[in-house]
RNA sequence: GCCGGGGUGGCGGAACUGGUAGACGCGCUGGAUUCAAAAUCCAGUUUCUUCGGAAGUGUCGGUUCGAUUCCGACCCUCGGUACCA
């Protein structure tokens, strides 16, 4: 049901876009010329479109972007800030961005007034160019193209390209020689251009040096366009370098490079910089691989973009008076594009600048659009005025934020972004939205990601139904840790109940024999002392497990070890009977976030009044940890042969004569020298033999 | 292609800081209970074995007294790759 809360969002793209923050430029989208519908990239399979098959075919068109591009720089740095977060994640997103330093270069076209710009890291092969690869819609591959029908064929066949980078970067590498020559802003020398398949005019300049010595995909090409290959870098210690074989590709030591010869790859940087700026021919750049964020989708079901475009003033930004935009909802879906672009009574409106007629754009937000900001939202569900309130200051940042894996870049990283506008506009404090992060893996089905866009997910509400809600949880958080990608199954459920079956009968059966006398600490037999070890070990392990490493399987699996342990000792004397009391009371304890309803009934069977969620996570028992006797195991070349016990106080000499004096030990070391024993602490002893 | 994960018994997984590989659970096998079954309980369950042991954590190599864990190369697989969200 579509609410209008959503909206207010847009509030904040007025602000924006005064700020020139959102801007509008041309993109390229894949298009279906029979069902007359923009395509998302995972429609299109093999090139055509996934309904009617067709071939697609790229179109260029306006679209609204945000500059998140003027945030690089502080979304790269304050990856710092993120300690609570994920290493992979954080190191997906610093490479997602991509910072660089490198120079961009001038290479004046030949016969004419025009410059190629370049980017490049590796300043260092400059003297190496043996031809630039410019894309095949710039702007200078179209106007030779006019004349050299060959290239209009191949700018034609890219067309067809998909847009997707994965398509770009794996299909094979082709191009055409574009016939115009630049010159080398060093040498002077001139370089033919190609157009080629793997330069995208939506990277960078959309032109790019090649040299083929020392970059692999240049090497590649060259070889199979017959283009010269030029060395111009030397290894400077013993790498081997074979251009028979594939370009070298390391910095090293520059040759063949007239003044620059002998410099190593550093120092050429500074001193290749200096000419080219001196001469107006470059200059240094810092470069992102990130680029701007396309929010305009050409679909219905989405936020409308608040902005009126009107013939005289151009993009207007609507009023915020007059915000939020309702989609309207009276529409004719006819499966070929939005319905709202063919509703003049959406789309037609006055300018709020001159008043004059205008348009409303019938572009739709992005939804990783209001993704962005809802987790702020939440903080204020209720205020219809405006996108957020003073709560949000309050409550936030999120202390700890779920997700899948898949989010990692994307979804976190526009997230991220909207924080940061956000803050710029005082709506909420602080650089960063989620202070700790926790990335489920993938739940796959029949080896593919489980997702409401795929629709192969699977009903919980079945497992509840026949074994209920307890043994449900139970299960998914016994069957792996949440930070693992797992095959759905639930072959082993049975398992689970089967578990709360036995903890429900145990208990049961622990109350039918009547209240509990008080632990007396000072008189525990060796057994009840050691069930007491038990217990604090399994708690203090499942506060770990629970708090620290979020492995919620492996803390169940401690607390069915304790209930396997009490379960078969067998004890009816009274201070028996109240040690099991007492690991029971912690096993319920620790299983009620998990099991919250059995763990409800049984806490109160025990004889508590109150409920365990009000109850506080269990203290560990530090007294009840010491132990004075510990099982070495004894290695002889590495390899198990025996175990000892010994006192914890036992010194490194002791335990050394311990572990050779023991029979099974002294088969594999009689007659036989010791080179060296090491002893770990706590751990194990290792005796080192000769032969 | 590039970036980030993962690969351990028949299966899900455990081994957290280089120190007992296979915890816990599923499945399976045998037994107890039962007229029988279900449920439950007990025992066993990596492979090979001359019963002393030996081999074994995707593959190949390395470091180490000792490697699932560290290093190098590779294979397979999953997620992302900017319009799936």
């Amino acid at each position: 049901m579509y609410t209008g809360i959503l909206p207010l969002g847009t509030m904040v793209v007025h602000r924006l876009f005064e700020k020139g923050l959102v801007y509008k430029k041309t993109a390229a989208v894949n298009w279906c010329p029979v069902d007359k519908t923009v395509l998302a990239n995972e429609q299109v399979i093999n090139g055509c479109c996934w309904r009617c098959d067709t071939v697609v075919e790229k179109r260029e068109i306006p679209q609204w972007f945000m500059k998140i591009t003027d945030y690089a720089d502080q979304l790269l740095n304050d990856l710092d800030q993120l300690d609570g977060w994920p290493e992979q994640v954080r190191t997906m997103q610093a490479n997602w961005i991509g910072r660089s330093e490198g120079l961009q270069i001038n290479f004046k076209v030949s016969g004419s007034d025009l410059d190629l710009a370049v980017y490049t890291t590796r300043p260092d092969t400059l003297m190496g160019v043996t031809y630039l690869a410019i894309a095949a819609e710039h702007p200078l591959s179209l106007k030779e193209a006019k004349t050299n029908p060959e290239l209009q064929a191949f700018i034609d066949e890219c067309g067809k390209l998909e847009t997707s980078e994965a398509a770009v970067e794996t299909a094979d590498k082709r191009g055409v020689n574009t016939g115009v020559f630049a010159s080398h802003p060093i040498t002077g020398e001139q370089v033919p251009v190609w157009a080629a398949n793997f330069v995208l005019m939506s990277y960078g300049t959309g032109a790019v040096m090649s040299v083929p010595a020392h970059d692999q995909r240049d090497y590649e090409f060259a070889h199979q366009y017959g283009l010269e290959i030029k060395k111009v870098i030397e290894p400077a210690n013993e790498e081997s370098c074979d251009l028979k074989t594939s370009a070298f590709t390391n910095k090293g030591r520059l040759v063949n490079s007239r003044e620059f010869d002998g410099l190593t790859s550093e120092e050429s940087f500074d001193a290749i910089a200096k000419i080219l700026e001196q001469n107006n021919k470059g200059e240094r750049q810092v470069n992102y691989r990130l680029r701007d964020w396309g929010i305009s989708r050409q679909r219905y079901w989405g936020t409308p973009i608040p902005i009126i475009n009107c013939a005289d003033c151009g993009a207007v930004a609507v009023p915020e008076d007059k915000l939020p935009v309702r989609l309207p909802e009276d529409v004719i879906v006819d499966g070929s594009g939005s319905p709202i672009k063919s509703m003049p009574e959406f789309y037609q409106c006055s300018c709020p600048k001159c008043g004059r007629e205008a348009e409303r754009e019938t572009d739709t937000f992005d939804t990783f659009f209001e993704s962005s900001w809802y987790y702020a939202r939440f903080t204020c569900p209720e205020n219809t005025e405006s996108m957020l309130d003073a709560r949000s200051k309050h409550w936030l940042p999120v202390d700890q934020y779920i997700g899948g894996i898949e989010h990692a870049v994307l979804h976190l990283l526009y997230a991220r972004f909207f924080h940061k506008l956000m803050r710029d506009e005082g709506l909420v404090d602080g650089d960063e939205p989620f202070k700790n992060l926790l990335t489920q893996g993938m739940v796959l089905k029949d080896g593919v990601k489980m997702s409401k866009s795929k629709g192969n997910t699977v009903d919980p509400q079945a497992l509840i139904d026949q074994y209920g809600a307890d043994t449900a949880r139970l299960f998914m958080m016994f069957a792996a840790p949440p930070e693992q990608s797992l095959e759905w199954s639930d072959k082993a459920v049975e398992g689970s109940n089967r578990f709360l079956k036995r903890l429900w009968r145990f208990t049961i059966e622990h109350i039918e024999k009547g209240t509990c006398v008080e632990l007396s600490l000072d008189n525990l037999c060796d057994d009840l002392k050691n069930i007491r070890r038990q217990t604090y070990k399994v708690v203090s392990k499942v506060s770990d497990d629970i708090g620290r490493r979020h492995t919620f399987n492996t803390a169940i699996a401690a607390v069915m070890e304790l209930l396997n342990t009490i379960t078969k000792f067998d004890d009816d004397s009274e201070q028996g009977r109240a040690v099991i009391q007492e690991a029971l009371e912690k096993i319920i304890l620790m299983l009620s976030p998990i099991t919250p309803h059995i763990c409800h009934e049984l806490w109160q069977l025990l004889g508590h009044d109150k409920w365990v969620v009000n109850e506080l996570w269990p203290e560990i028992d530090e007294i009840a940890l010491l132990q004075d006797k510990i099982e070495l195991m004894v290695q002889v070349n590495g390899k198990l042969r025996s175990k000892i016990s010994v006192s914890t106080e036992a010194d490194k000499n002791v335990v050394e004569e311990l572990a050779i004096a023991d029979d099974n030990v002294s088969k594999f070391i009689d007659g036989k020298e010791i080179r060296k024993i090491i002893v770990v602490p706590g751990r194990l002893v290792n005796i080192v033999v000769a032969g």
